[in-house]
DNA sequence: CTGAGGTATATGGTATACCAGATACCTCAT
DNA sequence: ATGAGGTATCTGGTATACCATATACCTCAG
């Protein structure tokens, strides 16, 4: 018998609008403040109004849009206070993450966060990349932690912070901060050092607070 | 001119059925792997299926229910691991709340969770609104952090509580175990005390941890 | 000019129709 | 008896039709 791959079902049309959606969103293609007409995208999908209404509603409930019943849905606000509450939520639960981590973690393991460091520092000069794996360096520490909950959390988080943090990074110096601060976190990740580890990451945390609330202002 | 009450808008189909439907998987009325079939809420609901399959999306993003491309959606089931999983995550998002509490709340407030304590003690009685103002004293000191993100997750924490925990109060002597680690938080809280909060908080987790993970043995 | 009230036309909410994949069962050649 | 293959009938996915509300604009009496 041949060796046949499995055959994946097809994705939902739901799940690619959100997806396009979201994105658009977080690359500011669309606007706080502006509206979603489900007629509107079901014409320029080309699809029906049924997928359409399920992406907006994971949007909502993701917080991503507002949606008022027989006006519209329209993109949600950045205010400061999202930034500080994002934030907050995101020192919680890496702490949590790093408390999990450190008593599981493997030889492995660390080579491959070590990895994702060294090809975060390599992309040092290109933006978008450079967040795209500073993303990845947290949700695989995320992933480590062996909670699917404390996973999706982190997955969000992430999008919250590329929403409003894509310019922090244009900061000068900021890259090389960044990169500092997550060869602090490594380093104590392979001294096994809860302590260090945690502090590392508040320390990380609060520089891209600062960071980001900086990029708010101008 | 009179003085006319503001008209409130009918509540949507979708947030009703999402109600009743988690209401019934919280209350076993539900049990997990029993399906949930989309024409046959319908008729039961005597209404369309759409407002159905938007409840149902939500159950699914919230974890309560598993959605498979045209088979059918399914209640999930409890693992032992998911126990452990909401009470990490309880456990950081509550020293979370302690932190964020302390410096701010006020003496109002103060008496407004020892109002919730006392009606909690005077229910010790009535398992069901035991549980009731056990959430409540939880879901108020989230209020208190002021983060609203912080809120709406220890609202679903809660609900997953209840359904997994329902029957951990039963136990001999967890009511007032309860209460008597309810009134520790309560005393370092009025002292702002920070650690002595956040361990009466970790201790109470950790007591509850090992009730529900007995309930479940049984 | 002004503004109350009608009206056209947006919107999202709901109901319904139809499609394709999944499944169980039946049929029938072996 | 058995099992391959057809078939009826489940399921959710998608498209469409229709409804009520919300809104902007128009009309016209004053």
């Amino acid at each position: 018998m041949m060796a046949f791959s499995k055959i994946e079902q097809p994705q939902l049309f739901k799940q690619q609008v959100y997806e396009e959606i979201k994105n658009a969103i977080i690359n500011h293609q669309i606007l706080p403040g502006e509206p979603l007409y489900e007629r509107n995208l079901s014409e320029s999908l080309g699809i029906s109004r049924t997928p359409i209404r399920e992406a907006i509603q994971q949007l909502e409930l993701e917080g991503w849009v507002k949606s008022i019943p027989r006006k519209g849905t329209f993109v949600n606000n950045i205010s400061e206070k999202d930034v500080e509450e994002v934030l907050q939520l995101r020192r919680a639960i890496e702490g949590l993450v790093m408390e999990l981590l450190i008593p599981t973690i493997t030889d492995e393991q660390l080579e491959k966060v070590e990895q994702i460091y060294f090809s975060q520092s390599a992309q040092r000069e290109d933006n978008k990349r450079f967040i795209a794996i500073d993303k990845d360096f947290h949700n695989y520490l995320a992933e480590l932690s062996g909670n699917s909950r404390v996973v999706q959390l982190m997955q969000t988080i992430s999008d919250q912070m590329r929403w409003f943090g894509i310019r922090a990074l244009n900061q000068l110096g900021r890259a090389e901060q960044t990169l500092r601060e997550h060869e602090m976190i490594l380093t104590a990740l392979k001294k096994r050092d809860l302590a260090a580890a945690k502090e590392a990451i508040f320390t990380h945390i609060e520089h891209t607070r600062i960071a980001v609330r900086k990029s708010l202002q101008t």
